[in-house]
DNA sequence: GTCTTCTGTGTGACTTTGTCACAGACAGGG
DNA sequence: CCCTGTCTGTGACAAAGTCACACAGAAGAC
């Protein structure tokens, strides 16, 4: 039994469900998760469904060669919106889930969860919520991939992550991997971008020279 | 007004709506539409929700270039999930919506859409339920495109779209269109499983000589 | 310190896919 | 019949993905 008061409190997340909605978190297990720890898997059948309260879970495809495409992350605002979707349809799994960050979440079971769902108009809205912008930016995603220059991905990428900074610490590796391509290819990207003087290159870091220049070459037409 | 007892026997698509959903229609225009015409353009502003109660529209991406992806179909079955997730996220579409053949449809605006989606239990379960199926499925196309091979892709359009046929009538340039690539691919590729002996071909046919082959081609692994 | 191991990066060669330009085939209307 | 527009084929090249392997620097082991 969870003290609900305790959990509202900690947990600002969770404000948005009504009576009802929170009913389930006294149905749900809570689950203290390290980094980097497998949540679910692909083609695995569902089981749960998943309330993310604090950490974040990455939400990934991968092909037989190990490559890897970063799909969404759930932050501690949400739930897993693709968890939902395959309880709901009852599939498996397209996608796997991994934690990046030390994750707190609630697990509830499938049938706990469908009860919950037609009881609590509160948890209804929460997840609904979820789908629409998800939706918008699977297709924004969809379009990139299938659309859009390596380079200009790669610009835009740096540019999102480096936020108001001017150093970026990741491997070609991991970002290979969240842009869905391989590491030799950000490599070579990268090493045109040093040629032009807009980064500078090394181990684990890219630090930007001429940001302004990046923000450019990633500026959609 | 429209006749709302006369609406619900001709679509039955309707009839999962209770009263405050089908309220909605007093509110809504019902249009028809023509095949290929444009419904939403991609950039415009969300202004309406649509019903598509007859006939199919297709959602598709565009890039510069004029190649297109075909992100998936409204059949007759269902409303527009893009549609609703721009309206509840305010956003402009990220994509266009043509119809495919001639088109019976409500449209609702977007205030009165807002009022009915509070008040009734049924429209909220109609849209709810769009939501899970499209989010797998486009996760599904996110990875197809990204780490797919045309040759794979291509033989699994073939089946899927012949049906229990054994000639799909369509030109090279629909196929890549729906597949997000580019004519001279889909004509290389389709000359390729000539060679093969799988189809023949001739203007705008496709006709299939080896089937299973098509078919192991398209399997996963 | 030195040696070893592991991870991250660089590079060349090759395949696949996308782009561009243009030629030729075919159907249908006049 | 010819003309016109659509559809298909092709070659040359650019961009991206794959494969194999070299090498550098960091981290431990000793």
């Amino acid at each position: 039994m969870n003290d609900i008061k305790q959990l509202t409190d900690q947990f600002p997340v969770l404000r948005q469900l009504d009576d009802a909605g929170l009913s389930i978190l006294n149905r749900a297990s809570k689950v203290e998760l390290p980094a980097n720890q497998m949540v679910f898997y692909q083609g695995d059948p569902c089981t749960h469904y998943i309330i993310v309260v604090s950490g974040v879970v990455k939400v990934l495809g991968r092909n037989a060669n190990g490559r890897e495409l970063l799909l969404y992350r759930i932050e501690n605002q949400g739930s897993c919106v693709l968890t939902t979707s395959c309880l709901l349809g009852a599939e498996a799994y397209p996608a796997e889930g991994i934690t990046e960050t030390d994750v707190t979440a609630f697990m509830i079971p499938l049938v706990e969860f469908q009860q919950a769902l037609a009881e609590s108009e509160g948890l209804r809205r929460f997840i609904f919520d979820s789908y629409g912008e998800r939706l918008a930016k699977l297709i924004g995603l969809v379009q990139e991939i299938a659309f859009e220059r390596i380079e200009k991905r790669l610009a835009r990428y740096l540019i999102k992550n480096a936020g108001s900074g001017f150093i970026l610490l990741r491997s070609h590796q991991e970002i290979a991997d969240e842009l869905g391509t391989a590491r030799e290819v950000v490599s070579r990207q990268l090493k045109v971008f040093e040629q032009k003087e807009w980064v500078a290159l090394s181990r684990n870091q890219v630090m930007f020279v001429n940001k302004d220049a990046i923000r450019a070459a990633g500026r959609s037409e």
